[in-house]
RNA sequence: GGCCCCGUCGUCUAGCGGUCAGGAUCCAUGGUUUUCAUCCAUGUUACAGGAGUUCGAUUCUCCUCGGGGUCACCA
């Protein structure tokens, strides 16, 4: 069975390279219906807290990400962590280290003045008798002097790693007892019995330490697949000071759990011409083989598209009901359908739906000068009079076809253009020139508002 | 600096030795619309550079250049 899984150590809210990573791995678990699992890789007590903890779990819940079973908190499992540390000490895998800080300080620096490759030297490797007095010891895992560590990563391919240039005896346990990050993820990892880790390849220069862990445990290796990160506008790694990298601020905006997924999945994914992904397809389509090498850059020009495309596309109800969350309590409005028929083509998010739904609903307040200027001219007054008269005089007017029998009617008799009664209505009914069909306004706001819009309209502008 | 990864339109990408280098977005223009938006149509823009290999390289190899990541008793 194929189990992923995503684990986030909670330093902050969900961040969007982070979902993306996440989404990749929820996808192909599912594809292959095995298990999808969450891990909170909480061991620095410093940097953690419970609330960010929570904060990325109520963002999975916004997208629909569920995670198989059981939350796993690293900062529960230190007797297992222990437990494998004393078996690598006992089989004589790893040791203990009493170097001092100072010491390992002073060893960097002078391999930093011959310009040497700054590595532990591993002057307790083979230590036996009595340890310096007083002092603390850490744990060291011995990894391989020479020869090569292969990383099979099903995304950039074999990735071949020198031992003499980038390992030394790491830490994996720290002067306190607790384990290490390198050391809990390889543990972790094989514990909860992951098959595939798909991760960002910042990891990839850890993943060699990982394997040393790995096989001095006797644990199977998983697939690798390290994903490309992704980049600001300057080109480095999208970091938490780059804005808009919380995952829920941009539920705060307006967009939908399914357009910021499928914008996410395009992002170093793709499916030959396909740009719009329902999640069925998604799970369907995934492979993370096909995920690019190359980092791509953070725009989020494509997501305002997906956004605007999937509100189009969304029935009313549901918008609606969407929209409370935005301060817009429609469920009531007897014209709620014309409405939102009217006005989901023109909003690229929720946020922009129920602003343009408030300037249809409310009486304007202020007529904007140009428009006055450009389409409330001398006449305007005669025309929307004619007009008003015209509504007043019908008894049953509902639909938008209702209200435009009647524009057609002044039109004619009074022999002018469409323009002659559009513009100067517009900026009665909206304040400005630009907006929704004024049928549909007037149908959505009815008789007594229109005739009300008008006549306010009249006498601040003539 | 060492090690590792990457390099097709501004951006997201297709391509897997022979293509007028395709799509999407953005932008521009035209059409539709009383207006704006939507929608439709059209258009501009890319293989980082240099050597090879080959009848033929965007595609394979090497070098250069450029970009990124990572080098803790952080994760």
């Amino acid at each position: 069975m194929v189990v992923t899984r995503f684990a986030p150590s909670p330093t902050g809210y969900l961040h969007i390279g982070g979902l993306r990573t996440a989404l990749f791995s929820y996808l192909w678990a599912k594809k292959n219906g095995g298990k999808f699992l969450l891990r909170i890789e909480d061991t620095d007590k410093a940097r953690n807290s419970e609330e960010a903890a929570i904060a990325i779990v109520n963002a999975f819940e916004w997208l629909g990400l569920a995670h198989d079973g059981e939350i796993t908190y690293q900062s529960k499992r230190d007797d297992i962590y222990a437990k494998y540390i004393q078996q690598l000490l006992d089989e004589g895998k790893a040791y203990r280290c009493y170097m001092s800080r100072d010491e390992l300080t002073e060893l960097r620096e002078t391999q930093m003045a011959n310009k040497e490759r700054t590595m532990y030297d591993g002057r307790y490797r083979d230590f036996v008798g009595t340890p310096p007095a007083g002092a603390e010891a850490v744990i060291r895992i011995k990894a391989p002097k020479s020869g090569p560590i292969v990383v099979k990563d099903g995304v950039k391919g074999d990735i071949t790693f020198q031992a003499e240039d980038i390992l030394d005896d790491f830490v994996i346990a720290r002067a306190d007892g607790s384990p290490t990050y390198n050391f809990v993820v390889a543990v972790d990892d094989a514990l909860m019995g992951v098959t595939e880790v798909i991760r960002g390849d910042d990891h990839l220069s850890n993943t060699p330490k990982q394997i040393v862990v790995y096989e001095a445990l006797g644990f199977v290796i998983p697939a690798f697949y390290h994903v490309p990160m992704i980049h600001n506008s300057e080109g480095k790694k999208l970091s938490k000071r780059d804005g808009a990298t919380d995952v829920m601020a941009y539920k705060e905006m307006g967009y939908t759990p399914a357009a910021l997924l499928n914008f996410l999945v395009r992002l170093g994914w793709s499916h030959g011409d396909q740009e719009i992904f329902s999640m069925e397809e998604m799970i369907a389509l995934f492979n993370p083989k096909d995920i690019n090498k190359s980092a791509s850059i953070y725009n989020t020009q494509k997501l305002d598209w997906l956004s605007a495309h999937y509100i189009k596309n969304m029935p009313n109800k549901e918008l609606a009901a969407l929209l409370e969350f935005h301060g817009l309590l429609l469920t009531s409005h007897d014209k709620k359908e014309i409405l939102l028929d009217s006005l989901k083509e023109r909003a690229k998010t929720l946020q922009e739906l129920a602003e343009l739904t408030k300037e249809v609903l409310n009486t304007p307040t202020s007529y904007d000068e140009k428009a006055v200027a450009k389409g409330f001219k001398a006449d305007a007054a005669e025309v929307l009079n004619a007009f008003a008269a015209k509504i007043n005089a019908a008894d049953e007017l509902h639909l938008p076809s209702d209200y435009h029998q009647l524009m057609e009617a002044v039109v004619q008799e009074m022999e002018i253009g469409f323009g002659k009664i559009g513009q100067p209505l517009r900026i009665a009914l909206l304040g400005k020139l630009s907006g929704p069909g004024l049928d549909s306004v007037m149908s959505i706001i009815g008789k007594e508002e229109t005739l009300l819009r008008i006549a306010n309209a009249i006498s601040a502008n003539s």
